[in-house]
DNA sequence: TTGTACGCGTTATCAC
DNA sequence: GTGATAACGCGTACAA
């Protein structure tokens, strides 16, 4: 492979030394106009590009490179989270090294070894549990953490969460307003952070409703597509079927629909329907979904800015951002 | 920053030269037995993790890091293709240095020149077009490099196609047999080797049917939702509008669908509609899409397969692999 | 079988 | 202002 050029290589067809070129490039130092000039015309002479590696076996920090490790790249809430991110990180010229940990607990700890033997800036992501002891150990080494979506139970590092409870609940009072009160919940795995918020969001909404949020109308899901399908069978199955549905997640509400379909009901008219989290095609749909629509983007954004003023101001005290989900109404409901 | 122990910690605490833990960890030359658990004991206990960056600068070659540039990982289409590398990956102990180029192609630019700087041991990617220089440029440069859904215009290099034409022709074919006659098409750009296959599968189609594809049927988009929505109703406020639409990604199929419903029109008695790529919703949507699914996920792992193969007999003659895309015939057509 | 010393491309700390 | 030089952590040729 044909060695890009290093510094020794510039200094020496600039005749100059090292230290120059390289205070050049970082503008530390002094260093005369002429010679700036001179030594950046040879470098774009040689198409120099510093690099990357070398500088942060160096230094250590100022790497720009940042990491992100996020359970599954395929659920669309990730993925504008991870766009959300990427975009911040292009703008202040950083790359992102993106992991994906799939909820396994092996590979989050693997991705977290990778990215401090890589020496990122810092680390953004969405810890397995509240009690994450790879994270943890991380987070003690020095590395600056963002917890995002998830978040470790301690207030004393930087977290940008959404608003779960919140969101339930206004997709909960919803229906209760639209005159519902059989109301059936899917909700996430019960040791979730993201599943117990919006179960209590709920319940909230029932109590002051005076409603009686009963075990026989909630059901545990895994987040995916055929717990959804499966669950929202059984509730649909029971002697009093509910007259509306609020499913905890974007998959799982695909996986609701295919039972309502199979079980030849209208929606909303023989079942409405409220999920969590927006999809692609959810405004088209037939009928377009009423969802709570979590600002993922805005999410990753955010977490990528925390990340970048921390690098800035190790210092700073931890900042808690808690941004709030939308409550979409479409015809669904 | 609690700096994390290196080679010389573990050489100190375990009595041994540095090259005898060296050798240890990368079974390179003859060490007793008794030295070797020895020395494995002590890096267990300072929890040593050799520095992935040092040994990158080092060689260059075995970083263990594999870069993936890809369009946009909005699209479930690559965020499944994604996936099948990141899973290839994770297996041989790699990770992946994702990048998201946007369909520009200064980000492009931009992200090939981080790979090359991080020295990566070898990048996938679809070209942005076929002679795309930024990456001809990094092929000569000697970089391991698979092309994955497009490519460049040259069989030197390692690629996993996804057979286009084929599947353009069998939704177009597909249509024809239901009995169409006026088939609008959303292409993709025309400067891409998608877009123009795909567009080559539809002539291809209506002339074996004896049909003359017109160029005011044709549209060229730019894979991105919103061109759907324009260009569809641009087709649909023809004069003699067509009675059917093949759209040529998922994300322009959404927008496509956008601008039907804004005409208030019934899917398929008044406009059938094909498109490429399933989407999550697809199959439950009212009515059911009739879609061309491609083999994303097998895409990215053959490409990352590939990939491995040329790192370990990097003389090996370049391997051209075509996958085919399967035509699902719901109820929109 | 094991140890020593060098180089990878940078940045930072000296000295001039 | 500028230049020489010591790290950073690792792999490896060479010496023992």
């Amino acid at each position: 492979m044909e060695r890009s050029s290093s510094l020794v290589e510039v200094a020496r067809r600039a005749k100059v030394s090292i230290s120059t070129v390289s205070r050049t490039i970082n503008q530390t130092g002094k260093i005369s106009q002429e010679t700036q000039e001179h030594v950046r015309r040879v470098m774009r002479e040689l198409g120099y590009k510093p690099n990357r590696v070398a500088r942060r076996l160096r230094a250590g920090g100022k790497c720009h490179l940042l990491g992100l490790i996020i359970p599954n790249i395929q659920n669309p809430f990730f993925a504008d989270l991870a766009r959300g991110v990427e975009d911040v990180a292009f703008r202040n010229n950083y790359a992102v090294l993106l992991c994906n940990y799939d909820e396994d607990a092996d590979k989050e700890r693997f991705y977290l070894d990778v990215m401090q033997q890589e020496s990122v800036d810092g680390i953004i992501l969405p810890p397995i549990h509240e009690q994450d002891p790879a994270v943890w150990r991380v987070v003690r080494s020095g590395m600056p953490v963002v917890c995002v979506d998830r978040s470790l139970a301690d207030a004393s590092i930087d977290r940008v969460e959404i608003d779960n409870r919140r969101g339930a609940f206004d997709a909960v009072n919803h229906l209760i307003q639209r005159g519902h009160r059989r109301i059936g919940v899917i909700s996430g795995p019960a040791d979730s952070s993201t599943g117990r918020e919006r179960l209590a969001g709920c319940r909230q909404a029932q109590e002051q409703a005076g409603l009686a949020l009963t075990a026989d109308l909630i059901r545990y899901g895994d987040y995916k597509q055929e717990s959804g399908r499966s669950l929202a069978a059984d509730l649909l199955a029971l002697p009093e079927p509910p007259t509306a549905l609020f499913v905890s997640n974007n998959l799982m509400t695909i996986g609701a629909i295919e039972a309502i379909h199979a079980l030849r009901l209208r929606i909303p008219e023989q079942v409405a329907l409220v999920g969590f989290d927006d999809l692609p095609l959810a405004a088209v749909f037939n009928p377009p979904l009423t969802v709570v629509r979590q600002p993922a983007y805005d999410a990753g954004r955010s977490a990528a800015e925390l990340l970048f003023q921390r690098l800035e101001t190790p210092a700073r005290p931890p900042t808690s951002l808690v941004l709030l989900p939308e409550l979409i109404v479409r015809r669904s409901s």
